[in-house]
DNA sequence: ACGAGATGACTACAATTGTAATATTGTTAA
DNA sequence: TTAACAATATTACAATTGTAGTCATCTCGT
């Protein structure tokens, strides 16, 4: 039974991001790991983190008078459920021209292009 | 010079296909459109317009004492930009991973991968 | 042991969104 | 011409989001 995942808005993905990337940290960690990239005060940053586990998308552990916060949910899976929930309101839920769209958008190296051939072929094969 | 492309938000989405696949129409043309997809008062789809027209996304025309509603934004602009903005958000930009998750998971029949594997080979072409 | 500094908790506040209700004004059928 | 109705305009209100500030507390160096 997949837990449900809960709504990540937009500055939250930042968030997320650095926190499925490098695993456990506290929030000044994720603070200088987002320095530079935007341009909130820490604040802000400690904000979101705040919000994220209160939505149950980050769990705390205490450590010493500290805390240190890791995803509580998996990042495919957020990926997985924000694509299909974009592809339903922007598309209409209709896969082959959201795709079509995007290809025509991408801007993809040949090597890129051979991998999603690849990929296409292996999904004909099932 | 392209106009800026305001942003819409999920529900407004739905009012603006109605508006793009139809044509201008009177509030209560988008709100039969509507009826039976959306469980929405009619009410609050006339918001949803308003909000639309202060947004600059939709224009009116009056005709008599009513009004008649069209696009002022161009569909595959607020497609393309709306897309543009998930993929920064969700894939960090990167085209190709988001592609190939978008594959992974669509449910396409043999043809409909045809016609992607000939949009890639045209890109290829450039 | 105590004060400075770090950390987290609580509070703030406007804009946007979802979801309407009420008020006003124009139209038209009788 | 007037009452009923239709259409638009104005107002409502809570939740979420972006973007922080302030208050309380814990810790660690001296």
């Amino acid at each position: 039974m997949k837990k449900s995942i809960p709504k990540i808005a937009e500055s939250e993905w930042r968030v997320m991001q650095v926190l499925w990337a490098k695993g456990p940290q506290t929030a000044n960690d994720v603070v200088n790991a987002l320095s530079g990239e935007v341009k909130w005060k820490s604040r802000t940053i400690k904000t979101l983190i705040s919000r994220l586990v209160k939505k149950g998308a980050v769990k705390v552990t205490e450590e010493g008078y500290r805390y240190r916060y890791s995803t509580a949910v998996d990042e495919s899976s957020c990926v997985h459920s924000e694509t299909k929930s974009f592809i339903r309101r922007v598309y209409q839920g209709a896969m082959k021209p959201a795709l079509a769209a995007f290809i025509e958008d991408a801007d993809l190296s040949d090597k890129e292009i051979d991998d999603i051939q690849k990929i296409l072929n292996q999904k004909r094969k099932e």
